[in-house]
DNA sequence: CACCTGATTGCCT
DNA sequence: GGCAATCAGGTGA
C-alpha cells in the first residue's frame, strides 16, 4: 500500500459520502486520461447520483449482476457501462464497499488534449457534452471498467469551479422510474449558460 | 431461449 | 424538434 499524496487524500475524502452528496462536489473536478501518450482532461460539469437498493432507476437496484459489478467495489471504483449497445457512459462509486451508490459523469468542458478529442469523436464541436460523448472524447472503454480513480488509468482531480458559476439541480435524463427525485446536478455560469457551451 | 428495453447520439425534417 | 440506429443485459417463459 503506497501513502496517498495530499490530492488523492482529498479524492479520497470527496467520495465517501452518498451519491447524492458527493454529486455536487463533482462538478468542477477534473476527469483525466492519458492513452499511448495522448493527455486529455475536462472539467466536469454535469452528474447524476444513482443509489442501489432504494433506487428503482439505478442499475443496482436489483443487486450485483455482471454488468453493474464495480457499483458494488470501494469508493472511486469507475464503473463503465455500454449504453443503447453503442456508447459508454462512466460512473464514479461512492460510499462504503457492497453499498451501491455512483455518479453518473454527465458532461465535460474540455481543457486539455482538444485535438486528440476532436479526432476521436469525429468532430470539432460537443466534445464531451454527454455521457457518451464524454467518454469517447476521453478515451474511456469497458476495458476501464473496474479500475480506480484514485491511481487507474482514468483519475479524478480535485479541482474548482470557473468564478460565479452555480449549481443547478434538476430531475434526472432518460430513466422512467423514480422520475421526480432531483439527482441532476448542472454547473452553470451567471448568465445561465451551460459550462461547455461552444 | 426469445423478447424487450434502455442512465444516448446524431442526422433528418 | 422528432426519430432511427443498434445490441447486450435483464426478464420472463
Amino acid at each position: 500500500m503506497t501513502e496517498d499524496s495530499p490530492v488523492s487524500r482529498d479524492v479520497r475524502a470527496l467520495l465517501a459520502g452518498d451519491a447524492v452528496e458527493v454529486a455536487s462536489g463533482l462538478l468542477g473536478c477534473r476527469l483525466v486520461t492519458e492513452f499511448n501518450g495522448l493527455s486529455t482532461i475536462v472539467i466536469i460539469d454535469e452528474v447524476e447520483a444513482y443509489g442501489g437498493a432504494d433506487d428503482p432507476a439505478s442499475h443496482a437496484y436489483r443487486g450485483p449482476t455482471d454488468r453493474n459489478r464495480s457499483m458494488f467495489g470501494e469508493a472511486g471504483t469507475l464503473y463503465v457501462y455500454r449504453s443503447y449497445g453503442v456508447h459508454w457512459c462512466a460512473n464514479v462509486v461512492t460510499g462504503p464497499r457492497d453499498q451501491p451508490s455512483a455518479v453518473l459523469l454527465r458532461s465535460g468542458t474540455p481543457i486539455v488534449g482538444e485535438e486528440t478529442m476532436e479526432r476521436r469523436r469525429g468532430r470539432c464541436d460537443h466534445l464531451a457534452d454527454g455521457p457518451g460523448k464524454l467518454c469517447a472524447a476521453l478515451g474511456i472503454t469497458g476495458n476501464d471498467d473496474g479500475t480506480s480513480v484514485i491511481d487507474g488509468p482514468v483519475r479524478l482531480a480535485m479541482g474548482t469551479l470557473p468564478q460565479g458559476a452555480t449549481i443547478e439541480t434538476g430531475t434526472r435524463v432518460g430513466i422512467t422510474k423514480a422520475v421526480e427525485r432531483p439527482w441532476r446536478f448542472v454547473a452553470r455560469i451567471t448568465d445561465g449558460s451551460s459550462l461547455n457551451a461552444i
